[in-house]
DNA sequence: TTGTCAATTGTCAGACGCTGTCATTAGCCT
DNA sequence: AGGCTAATGACAGCGTCTGACAATTGACAA
């Protein structure tokens, strides 16, 4: 069983973490100051920058969730899936998942207009796009791992993992242009994008 | 002819930018402050932020030039040659000819160098990844063009630069990585790694 | 040449993010 | 209960960046 002071440390920090996205997608990432988000859960300045290493952390908190369960989800894909199609099944598989995860914090609704921030926020759209490379670069050691080959020397498992992200930011930007911003509709566009990356390779775009 | 007054911004900046990229390669981005910067051409602080929207700016001020001369490239690539043919074809000739461009403001070291700061600084290799991903927007609106396709219909523009830019990536960081940190070098990556594509994303790994 | 106008710059003040330091408070454990 | 340690608050300070205003300097016409 959990101690007190662990329980008072976690409940500061969900409430810092919700009063921030609170904020952020209210008022605007920018025009919310460190400050505010201190006094909305009455602590010091100083007691959120011991929560998060900084106002971009707080911002991107959410995307890290989702983020560490789709590693996860690849992680666990069976070894004899082949590298693309394990890619593929996690990251379908983590759209099913992720509202449970997400609603243990804050409502969906909140993670999805956070998203729309994150992708209108300059300094926070360059943060997060370095987090999806760091991300790669771990999903590139799972694959190969997972086929038996020297992640250094052979850049198969960099190449298909850096295409993959490519397409999955394709989706991801769309997903937040369009009007239908929920996780079904990312289900969606996910499956149509993967399929045409091998044509808009090597087809012919015009006589389509 | 230039104005007298044009001449003079002309050379502040230039001064600005060299006194930045010097202090960024010795001292490093982090520990270098604007105030520094600005006393190194004798000017003031605010006189910097008048030629640069920040210090990322000054920072990133010689890759945009590289840029540029991508995007160029691209455009005056015959329009009968496939999409991914004209992009490979457009960053070779980049990598031939950026010397000279890069040599006009500073010495070709300087900016290899500056691409390690980047690489190694989290906030700019932040900054450089989000600008990548604007010259990608732009990238598939020429690609569109070429092609006779909607770039807001049709996903395969997007798709197909989105790929090319992150094996372009994965090419970027092997380069940074290794030891041999020269044009040449960075050539005959971009040759190799795109030669792989394929195999990476269809072949079985452990066959061959 | 000189006076007028506009552009460039310096100075100052201040907001905001973030960090170090130290005293204070509050939970933990014997 | 009382000592120990972790968490917090309060304060001072650094660095980036912006707004406002005054001073300077180049452009251009009378």
């Amino acid at each position: 069983m959990e101690t007190l002071r662990e329980r008072k440390k976690q409940r500061t920090r969900d409430a810092l973490l919700r009063a921030a996205v609170e904020l952020f997608t209210t008022r605007g990432y920018e025009r919310t100051t460190v400050d505010e988000i201190a006094d909305a859960v009455d602590v010091s300045q100083r007691t959120f920058f011991r929560y998060f290493a900084g106002k971009e952390e707080a911002a991107l908190a959410l995307q890290e969730l989702a983020a560490a369960r789709f590693v996860e989800a690849v992680r666990e894909r069976p070894a004899a899936e082949a590298p693309m199609e394990a890619l593929r099944q996690a990251v379908l598989e983590g759209w099913d998942t992720l509202g449970e995860v997400i609603e243990a914090v804050v409502p969906v609704e909140l993670y999805l207009r956070m998203y729309r921030v994150i992708e209108s926020t300059p300094v926070l759209l360059a943060a997060h796009l370095r987090r999806n490379e760091e991300i790669e670069d771990t999903l590139a050691r799972v694959l190969a791992d997972r086929e038996g080959v020297d992640v250094d020397a052979d850049p198969r498992p960099r190449l298909a993992v850096a295409v993959f992200g490519g397409v999955m930011r394709v989706t991801e930007r769309r997903w937040g242009t369009d009007g239908d911003l929920s996780l079904d509709a990312m289900r969606g566009l996910t499956i149509a994008y993967l399929e045409q990356v091998g044509p808009a390779l090597t087809q012919n775009w015009r006589s389509s």
